[in-house]
DNA sequence: TTGAAAATTCCGCATTACGGAATTACGATC
DNA sequence: GATCGTAATTCCGTAATGCGGAATTTTCAA
C-alpha cells in the first residue's frame, strides 16, 4: 500500500455493508452506521444504484440491495474461507516449529496450493508453489486427501486418475497398491511426500475435516536430510493435528 | 441519478466482479476483462486489500478475493430475489390489465408488501402500502401465504398468531373458522381480502411457489364496485397464475 | 394550512484520482 | 549465475471530481 486507499471505495463499500444489516434502510439510519455525511451518502447511493448494487425504495423508506450484489462474492467459494481460516494456524506453527507450512484444497483432480508460509521459515525447502497443482498420488498433499475422503468421492476421483494420460497418475492404475498405501495413510492418521531420488524434501501433511469431507490438506514441508519420517511424526503430527482441529472449529463457528 | 456517478466506486465493483470468476487473477488478465489502465487497476486493488476485501497472492500469480466480500451479499436474502425476478411480470400484467399488483414475502408473522405496480396503474386503489405489515388472516396477499405453505410451517404460524395480542390476528383463535377458510382458498386456487364496510378496493391474491415452500404472494387490486369478485377471477386469476409460473422458473434458472 | 423533520440538491473549493512514462521485480534461457 | 524480456508496480504533473455545509424540496403530522 504505497499511497493512501481510494476513499469514496471504501466508503461505498462501508454503505453495501450496512445496507446488508437488514431488508431495507433509510437514508438517516445509514447516516447513523456510517458517520458518512448525508449528501455523500446519497451521491455514493446514487453510484450504487446505477451500478444495479443497489434500489430505492421510496424518498421515506430508503434503499435496499439488489440482486446484482451476488455478483460481488458468489465466486468465494467454500475452499477459500478454509484457506483464510488456516492462515494464523499455519504461521503459528511455522513460528514454533520453523518449517514451512502450506495448505492445499482439491480442485480439477489435483490439488491446489492454496497459501504457504515459506517467507516465514528460515528454511527455504522448496520453489515457491503457491497456485500450482500437484499430483494425487505423489504429492503428501493429494495423499491426505484420497485417504481420508468419502468412500464414494475417492472411487471418483480414482477412477478418473486411471483414465489420465499423465505420467504421474499412472500409479492410480495398480489399484491393490493404492488401497495398500491408503490404508496405511488412514492408520498412520498422516500422509507423506513419495520419495524422489536427490531430492531431500519431505511433506508431513494431514486433512482438515469439514463433517466426513476433506475441506482442504495442510502440510509441513521438511528435509528428509535432517531428520526421519519417524522423528518428524514425534515432534510435529500433533501439533498439526491440533491445528487442523482448530480450524475446523473455528469455521463452523462461522457458518 | 443528478451528477455522474462516482468512477472509482464503480470501477472497483467491477474488479470485485472480474475477481469472483475464478480463484485467483492475475493484473494482465484482471486488464483484459476490466479494460482499466494497469496504475488505475494497482491502486483499486491496493484500496481493495487496505478494505480487507481482496487478497494478493503473490507479485506473478495475482489477486483473490478475501472473506470480507461476503458480507457484501450475506444480507440479501432469497425473498430478495423472488422480489427482484417479479417485477417485470408485475409491470407486464398491470400494463395489460390495468389494475396494480403488489408481491409480499412473509416475515415475523406478517406479509411485508416489497413492491408493486400501484404507480403504473391508472386506479389508485391503495395508499402507498410499501414496506407495511399485512396481517395474515385478513389480508388476501397473507391468506395467500397460509393457505398454500407447508402443513407444519402453517401450524407454527397460526400458533404464534394465536397468542398474539394484536386484535388483526383475533381471528386465529377461532380454529375452524380458519380450517374452513384456506381449504376454501386452497380449493378455489386464490384468496380475496375480508371485506371491509364502505371500503370497495379488494385484492385477488395468488402463492408464488419454490418447490413446496410459498416464497411470496403476489396480489391484484381492484375497485369491489366496479366488478365482483367472481368477474375478477374469471378475467385476471389465469394471468396471474402464468405470471407465478414464470417468475418461479426464472428463478430456478438462476440459482 | 402550517410547521417540523428528513431527504435531496447546489456549488465553490481543495483534494485526489488519473494514467503515461519510468522503474522494478521476476523467471526463463543460455 | 548473468542476461534478457516480460509483466507488475511506482512516480508524479495535471485535470478532474469528490466533498460536505448551506439551501432547497418533499413528506407527513397536526
Amino acid at each position: 500500500m504505497a499511497s493512501e486507499p481510494v476513499q469514496p471505495v471504501l466508503r461505498a463499500l462501508q454503505i453495501l455493508e450496512a445496507l446488508n444489516q437488514e431488508t431495507v434502510t433509510t437514508l438517516e439510519k445509514l447516516h447513523e452506521r456510517t458517520a458518512l455525511p448525508k449528501p455523500t451518502l446519497v451521491r455514493l447511493l446514487d453510484t450504487l444504484i446505477d451500478g444495479g448494487y443497489v434500489r430505492r425504495i421510496s424518498r421515506t423508506a430508503g434503499y435496499a440491495l439488489a440482486e446484482r450484489v451476488l455478483r460481488l462474492s458468489n465466486g468465494f467459494r467454500y475452499a477459500d474461507r478454509v484457506v483464510d481460516a488456516a492462515r494464523p494456524f499455519m504461521h503459528a506453527l511455522t513460528a514454533e516449529h520453523k518449517w514451512p507450512v502450506a495448505i492445499a484444497t482439491f480442485e480439477n483432480n489435483a490439488m491446489i496450493v492454496r497459501a504457504g508460509t515459506r517467507h516465514k521459515s528460515p528454511f527455504s525447502t522448496d520453489p515457491n508453489y503457491l497456485n500450482t497443482k500437484l499430483p494425487m498420488l505423489v504429492s503428501a498433499l493429494g495423499r491426505a486427501y484420497l485417504a481420508f475422503c468419502p468412500d464414494d468421492e475417492r472411487e471418483t476421483i480414482l477412477a478418473m486418475l486411471r483414465m489420465s494420460s499423465a505420467r504421474v497418475n499412472a500409479t492410480a492404475r495398480d489399484e491393490k497398491a493404492v488401497a495398500r498405501l491408503l490404508s496405511g495413510i488412514r492408520k498412520n492418521g498422516y500422509a507423506s511426500t513419495a520419495p524422489v531420488p536427490g531430492d531431500p524434501s519431505m511433506g508431513l501433511a494431514i486433512p482438515i475435516m469439514r463433517g466426513a469431507d476433506v475441506a482442504a490438506a495442510m502440510t509441513m514441508r521438511y528435509f528428509g536430510s535432517a531428520m526421519t519420517e519417524e522423528e518428524a511424526v514425534r515432534r510435529y503430527l500433533a501439533p498439526m493435528r491440533a491445528a487442523a482441529l482448530a480450524i475446523s472449529a473455528s469455521l463452523e463457528g462461522r457458518e
